[in-house]
DNA sequence: TTAGAAAATGCACATCGTGTTGATAATTAA
DNA sequence: TTAATTATCAACACGATGTGCATTTTCTAA
């Protein structure tokens, strides 16, 4: 499948008329026909590639992430046996995560934004809060009892997430070491230490 | 204005009409038609209270912020000077706010859903966000140096959303005064120490 | 209680985006 | 070059939209 040239050509065109489209107009309110005329392809010929705008848009979601996944993929090896060896290799880990985010920054910008696929970033939570819970063991013996053990895991996975947040949307994003560094540090700071509230 | 009893009935029950079709359907898959025939009100009756479906969410979740904010004034006195004071206030005012968020809980939970209203969950958080501005003087001189500003700040505000989006959706959610107590004790509680993971 | 006001109804209308179809033209791979 | 694939174009029925207007129902105030 996707031999001839002018199927690539014609899904490119496609997927970077819908993340055009969504920066300016928000994908709630983008029709296919606006798709197709910016793309300059005809209407027709978009329903022989997809049955609607929100199919085009899945299957531009799940390609990316796929490439995600290929891309670490690369560092699923054994997991460190000590806490500071685990902290370094979590470090690399976010490292090379943001690394391939950086890559595809216009695209993940746009589905994460408000105009974009609001479904897009809870997938995103929820694969953060997966992650966590195979690479981390993350089971109630591993939770504080200090609060209720559903607050605690969300607040450990959505801090996370929340930094991608900022960092996608900032005019000048910090490099993946960068980010790797402040994402470990923030690890080990409570809400009241960050605001110097003690 | 809103004199006559027909007037009051009828907005009411399309607001009604909205969080059921909300819950069902989503909103973004929601018609005026939808809205008028679960409501047993005439399509043509829609269109002269609201001019579409936007305005009428518009109008739901101002209408609903305005009654949170009518509760929150009854607080807004002067801020103690003591931490520990200001820690107590804090909880205090916690409870108050969920106190609302209770009686109002279907409403809140159906817009903050996933089927619900993105906006609605974005405001929210610059909300928070505001409110943290004007309450605790939060500026950076306020703020760690340890990992940049704008990503400390969004770490302080978010995690109190993250406990809410967790409570609004829960089976047997917390009392306003446990949840406020839980609240209190998660900002002095790092992801590390979450995890117990040091 | 009743007259007048206000609100809701029912229907028609043009508009727009949708998804589909079939005939035609252009491009590719062999 | 040829056969297959792909894109184009025009046309169609459908459903939701927003508006207008005449009619009916309901409420309010005197």
């Amino acid at each position: 499948m996707n031999k001839d040239i002018r199927n690539i050509r014609t899904e490119f065109q496609l997927k970077q008329a819908l993340i055009t489209l969504i920066n300016s107009k928000g994908f709630n309110n983008l029709t296919v026909s606006d798709i197709s005329r910016t793309a300059g392809i005809n209407r027709g010929t978009f329903y022989i590639h997809y049955l609607d705008k929100y199919d085009l848009l899945k299957k531009v979601e799940l390609n990316i992430l796929a490439n995600l996944r290929v891309v670490l993929k690369k560092d699923y090896a054994n997991i460190s046996s000590t806490i500071p060896q685990q902290k370094a290799q979590a470090e690399r880990l976010f490292s090379t995560t943001f690394a391939y985010l950086a890559r595809e920054r216009a695209t993940f910008k746009a589905l994460a934004s408000e105009k974009g696929d609001p479904s897009f970033l809870q997938n995103g939570r929820m694969a953060v809060k997966n992650e966590f819970h195979s690479r981390l063991k993350l089971n109630n013996g591993y939770l504080t009892n200090l609060i209720p053990a559903d607050y605690a895991e969300a607040l450990i996975c959505n801090s996370l997430f929340d930094i991608f947040m900022i960092w996608i949307n900032k005019k000048d994003p910090e490099s993946p070491t960068e980010i790797a560094r402040i994402i470990n540090t923030s690890r080990s700071l409570a809400p009241n230490q960050l605001a110097n509230f003690d």
